[in-house]
DNA sequence: ATACGTGCAAAGTATTTGCAAACGG
DNA sequence: CCGTTTGCAAATACTTTGCACGTAT
């Protein structure tokens, strides 16, 4: 299933009413693969000659965030990314090269497992979790 | 030895001068255990009747991070924690309820094993990485 | 002496909130 | 209709910067 479709089914059942500016906002959030701020969520739908404002995209951002279906991701850049969450709850994380900024994504097996027992031997119930790799990207080294 | 001893002895190796604000940061600093905001440590420093500017307290922080003294870490509060690093290398991360907000450090090497293969088959070489897990602790499940 | 460190206040950036108008069911 | 959603502007929270003055070397 579609994720803008899965969002917008997971809304209707939390009761809430459909907007042009969540829409558009989950429209957009659907065509990206990996995080965006909120800052390019606005650009994004600006560039599309939608006059949507910048408290919507946060609201929207939010509203999806508490839902499940958008996931915060915080790189260490002094702002909060977003991105769709997959409903099966498969998830990837994120290398940084802290020379050129450009940002690769992952999923490891092992790592979730690794992360996984730690949670269960600290009788911890484990929900989400972010993993941020920073180093030197093969081009960079 | 002691990490305060230590950071002295980067900082003046990096040719920086002394200064009460930084010592103060220093010796805050050098007392936790775990991580501490900006805020928490000038509210450290004032109740302890040092009249210490923020400003001096982020700069001190800043420098520190920049020689690798200090570690950023963020838990999605929407504020930077900062802790001092072991010159070894040794690290933690982190556990967070997110019922009670309780934060809890944990260090595993089967997690540290995975990154490390992680970064390497991705062609990165390995610099600091964030681990953060949420969840609900065993009182709060 | 001279450059670095410091404190205060002001500026900057990301995000949230108050509010009146537009809108959906 | 009535409550939700929206856009704007103002407010807030954290962090950085400008500047004059103090201080270490």
């Amino acid at each position: 299933m579609e994720w803008a479709t899965f969002a917008h089914d997971a809304l209707r059942r939390s009761g809430a009413r459909s907007g042009a500016a969540r829409e558009a906002v989950i429209a957009y959030l659907a065509g990206q693969s990996c995080c965006v701020s909120a800052q390019e969520v606005l650009d994004g739908l600006r560039s599309d000659g939608r006059g949507v404002g910048i408290a919507s995209v946060y609201r929207a951002l939010e509203q999806l965030a508490e839902l499940g279906l958008v996931h915060r991701i915080d790189l260490g850049e002094g702002l909060t990314r977003f991105e769709p969450a997959q409903p099966g709850g498969e998830h990837h994380h994120h290398l940084v090269c802290g020379a050129c900024g450009k940002v690769e994504t992952f999923d490891d097996p092992a790592l979730e497992q690794a992360i996984s027992a730690v949670a269960g031997s600290h009788g911890y119930a484990l929900g989400h979790h972010d993993v941020v790799l920073r180093g030197a990207c093969g081009a960079c080294r």
